[in-house]
DNA sequence: CTGTTAGCGCATTCAC
DNA sequence: GTGAATGCGCTAACAG
């Protein structure tokens, strides 16, 4: 309960206004480059309070009603799928860097528990302790949305339009990404491909899996089969061993993450199958494990911690201005590293 | 009798004194379980407060001195590293669980940047947003130390007790577990080994080549070369390589991370060796990398999100009662894949 | 235009 | 149980 014995007093506004011999108005004027002191006050306000090291008080400001300058994230993941996952940590960064250049903070919590996200969103909003949130992970019919709207908490949503139920987003295009792979896949002449895809509740997964059947239609492929998964080594697995175990079996496969598609290689390999003679692998969202394996895996790679980025501007400004609108992200781009190869007759 | 909660502003606790018809300070009392009121007008304060949901605002209770409820964490580490490095996201899920017990909340910084790291630990203690830190990746002579201890901001350092300079520790006994690295290895009659580390500045890079060292020498065996790397792939390859062309090249190597022992494994075999027959391979902290590779790699498992809990653990002690002891986790356990064999005379 | 004064916001706590 | 002071920065209203 009792706070713990501070060194020394924190320099205050009220410092620094008996120091310069004004009043602690014309500091604050001075300090937050306000009209209502003259330059040469101005300046040496400033001067003194970065010789004596005054901060603002991030508790007084927010209490006055003010910012809490941080936004707030929660990573919606089991911590064991997360130990491979190498998307949030590069989102992060991005999403630092703009924070940093604002005297932003970020506020994380990691929990895979839907009930404690949405308490923790309620509470964040409720204790002052964030000014909006970054939403991940979006949904099919995602209830996160209603709770957001509901309170009042300023979100950015980082997903397709299409399933934000109105709210500001930040996407990329991965319908756009799913049809040049199917493209790239189809010049190779390949006519029986199949995707192992994220779990079925995720926005993105759909998108990517009616992206990829539409596109398959259009060239008239055949879309062998989408099996959802948890991302995890164990599913991807089951579901590559489902799929080579076809009376016809795909000649390719997209896998929506790289664990799963070194999931699948290893599977092939050990089926007798050469990659990529034999079958053609293709991952989504690049990572150094693709460049490790062997063959390395071509994959499609977006630039994440700009999307990160992005999507800490648009809430910035939201939080801003009470308004923003939504970015479109570069959609990813097709590496090719060697696990792609004509198809056999 | 009860007006409905009027929108838009949050409850406070004013609010609830004026329907409870009592004053604002016994409101408080009440809503923090103190002496001072009488359990009927307590137990009606608390119902009322339920009722229009009123949540403590973070900004007064910090404002008024008292903590923040927040802690902070900084990951000193370039973005890209992070992509592959399972270890921060379990060790912030178990620093979570602990965290969201107490109602704490936690700030990240992901900046590689030295200066920048320095200067938000000195921000969040003045702003008051945290009321202390968990210090990651200790280095050699840290001179974050001095600055934690001369801003007086509260620390619990996660690292071995003889660097940290004095600090509240949790740590993992890596020397116990190099130690069992090297007698394993011994006992499979590995006479030439070698050490592909992590950074040197790293304080527990240090004490794991010392004590490989150590061990070494107490049995005999030669300690072919420690090689420091940035945990990449490439400078894993780099190392590697180096190692294999040796005139005597080692029998057995032990890898400070699991990409690192992957890239070793890619130039073992693209060097015409067999994995474990001609060479073994140990990896220091498991991941589900290890155990996709082929063979899959040996490891040295630490429980990572009981080691962020107890860090997490430790510095809520320290931060409420102004001191703590320091904890050492349980050290890494050796989990045997298939990347061990006995040495070829 | 330059600057001052007097609250406000919210929970806590001490003297009464 | 109460009233009032406290912590800190911001800003409307006001004065020179």
């Amino acid at each position: 309960m009792t706070a713990p014995a501070r060194h020394g007093r924190r320099p205050t506004i009220a410092e620094i206004a008996s120091r310069s011999g004004v009043s602690s108005g014309a500091v604050s004027y001075a300090l937050n480059g306000r009209p209502g002191v003259s330059d040469e006050t101005r300046a040496r306000i400033i001067a003194i309070a970065e010789e004596i090291g005054w901060v603002p008080s991030n508790a007084a400001r927010a209490l006055r009603g003010g910012a809490a300058s941080a936004i707030g994230l929660v990573i919606a993941r089991e911590p064991s799928d997360l130990g491979v996952e190498p998307f949030f940590m590069a989102f992060i960064a991005g999403i630092e860097q703009v924070l940093s250049e604002h005297g932003f903070a970020l506020m994380l919590q990691v929990t895979a528990r839907k009930e404690q996200e949405l308490a923790t969103y309620r509470n964040w909003w409720s204790a002052r302790r964030v000014d909006g949130i970054i939403l991940t992970d979006l949904k099919v019919d995602d209830e996160r949305l209603a709770l957001l709207a509901g309170i009042g908490l300023p979100a950015v949503v980082v997903g397709d339009p299409a399933y934000a139920n109105g709210a500001t987003t930040v996407w990329s295009d991965d319908a756009h990404a799913a049809q040049a792979a199917v493209e790239r896949l189809s010049r190779l002449g390949h006519t029986r491909i199949a995707h192992v895809a994220g779990p079925a509740q995720f926005a993105h997964t759909r998108v990517r899996s009616e992206a990829m059947r539409r596109e398959c239609h259009e060239r008239g492929m055949a879309m062998l089969g989408e099996i959802n998964t948890d991302y995890s080594l164990a599913a991807g697995t089951q579901a590559c061993e489902d799929l080579l175990s076809l009376p016809e079996p795909p000649t390719a496969i997209v896998f929506d993450n790289d664990v799963t598609a070194l999931a699948g290689l290893r599977v092939a390999r050990s089926a007798g199958l050469r990659v990529p003679d034999d079958l053609s692998i293709l991952a989504w969202d690049d990572s150094p494990l693709c460049e490790i394996s062997e063959p390395p895996l071509s994959a499609l790679r977006r630039d994440v911690p700009s999307y990160g980025a992005s999507a800490a501007t648009v809430l910035l400004h939201l939080i801003q201005h009470g308004e923003a609108v939504s970015v479109r992200a570069d959609s990813a781009q097709l590496v090719e590293r060697g696990s792609l190869a004509q198809a056999r007759p």
